[in-house]
DNA sequence: CTCGTAAGTAACTGACCCGTCAGTTACTAT
DNA sequence: ATAGTAACTGACGGGTCAGTTACTTACGAG
């Protein structure tokens, strides 16, 4: 019964869970590196020094595979950002936490980024990233509309105003955060603090605005023609 | 469009030019909609009711295409944010251009806003579209480290801060821009003068404490303040 | 009318890659 | 030993697709 991890030295067989798992993680870091289309099972079997054959006695298809690996991606990411946005209860901390979040996951787990981000846009690929995408927006819509601790300042009117304008908030502030996360990437001289800080800001200014209903000076001379064509 | 009136009925056969521009708007069509790797020669070749073999007598390859589809999009498109930019002399004016100018190209243009989107971030497809991403970022630095008519209120060591600031802002901007604006795309009943002017306000917020100097009670550790309206 | 040339096409090739299957190896139980 | 099982493999079918080739058709010049 104690199989596991012999005395024997060089184990290449490997128990169902457990190469699966290394699997998993590697067609985690094929899918990440080179893109869904570029990369062929055989990259993945051969980062494990396996066969392809092995691969699709674990995974059906090509396809099954990205999808479960997107899956777990998605389950780590949303769970880590309900974590944290959970333990805050004010705003702009929650913003900070959720920043934390996202550069913490894209530092330590680079591939899974870059994976997120290279396919959030392709329908193609399976609707796994749209969810991932979409329940980020939900997190941030959530924490728009945060009942601020029953303020009866603000009229049901004033709030379902309020909830229009957070809606079209969230892209703004999801998209910069990727965004900025990506950028910081790609540019490691950059203290991460600063980053971070600068992103938290920037973010923090709309709801901060949303919040006190403060506006620009107002949209009047917005757009000249109804160009409603398709 | 048949210009020529042959003596014979339909006229299939084009001038080489004529060809060649269908093909290259047909072929940003097929690309937008279907992304690169799933868009195959015979598809576009197909869309204009023409044979493989004549695409070929274009476009040397595939890539070819997509990279001179790539580079007419990033020339038309970095053409009108230029103009836009130079046609402002107020940095909010001139955010406000170019949110609607994207706009506007993502109404008229929707398979190459697509297109753009969807290859951003890959770098596999050829380096036209990161180029693209530069010089948007381009701008917007130009946006934020014009030279505010001569301002003497800041010293030179204050316009290094804000220069530094300023490198930090860009990708916060262009990332809210483009993903508002794919945002509204699918949510095409949100009027496009909110969109629109939400993208602006938020965006023009960050110019706005840049300028000002103003923060957020700083970097370090901003103890939770009470969110208090009010 | 006829020849030459350019435009256009259908059929083809070669390579690539997903997915499969018959067979082999390591390990366990009796 | 022997049998049984789970992990694993090499080799190949079969489909797809970028790129090519050999052929046909239109058209202008002499």
């Amino acid at each position: 019964m104690n199989n596991t991890t012999g005395g024997t030295g060089t184990r290449r067989r490997m128990p169902q869970a457990q190469r699966r798992e290394q699997l998993l993680g590697l067609a985690l870091r094929e899918f990440g590196r080179r893109g869904y289309h570029l990369t062929q099972m055989e990259h993945v079997a051969a980062a494990a020094d396996v066969s392809k054959a092995l691969l699709y006695q674990h995974f059906a298809s090509k396809e099954e595979l990205f999808a479960e690996v997107v899956g777990s991606v998605v389950a780590e990411l949303t769970g880590r950002l309900g974590a944290a946005v959970r333990a805050e209860d004010d705003s702009v901390d929650r913003i900070r936490a959720m920043v934390r979040v996202l550069f913490d996951y894209a530092t330590d787990e680079p591939d899974a980024w870059t994976l997120v981000i290279r396919h959030l846009d392709k329908p193609e690929v399976g609707p796994g990233l749209r969810e991932l995408r979409d329940r980020l927006g939900a997190s941030f819509a959530d924490l728009l509309l945060i009942r601020r601790r029953v303020d009866p300042a603000l009229s049901p009117a004033a709030l379902a105003v309020n909830e229009h304008r957070a809606r079209l908030l969230v892209p703004l502030m999801y998209g910069s955060m990727l965004s900025m996360v990506s950028w910081w990437l790609e540019h490691p001289d950059t203290p991460r603090d600063r980053a971070e800080a600068m992103a938290v800001e920037f973010i923090w200014l709309g709801l901060d605005r949303l919040r006190t209903g403060e506006r620009l000076r107002s949209s009047d001379e917005v757009s000249d023609e109804p160009p409603d064509d398709q």
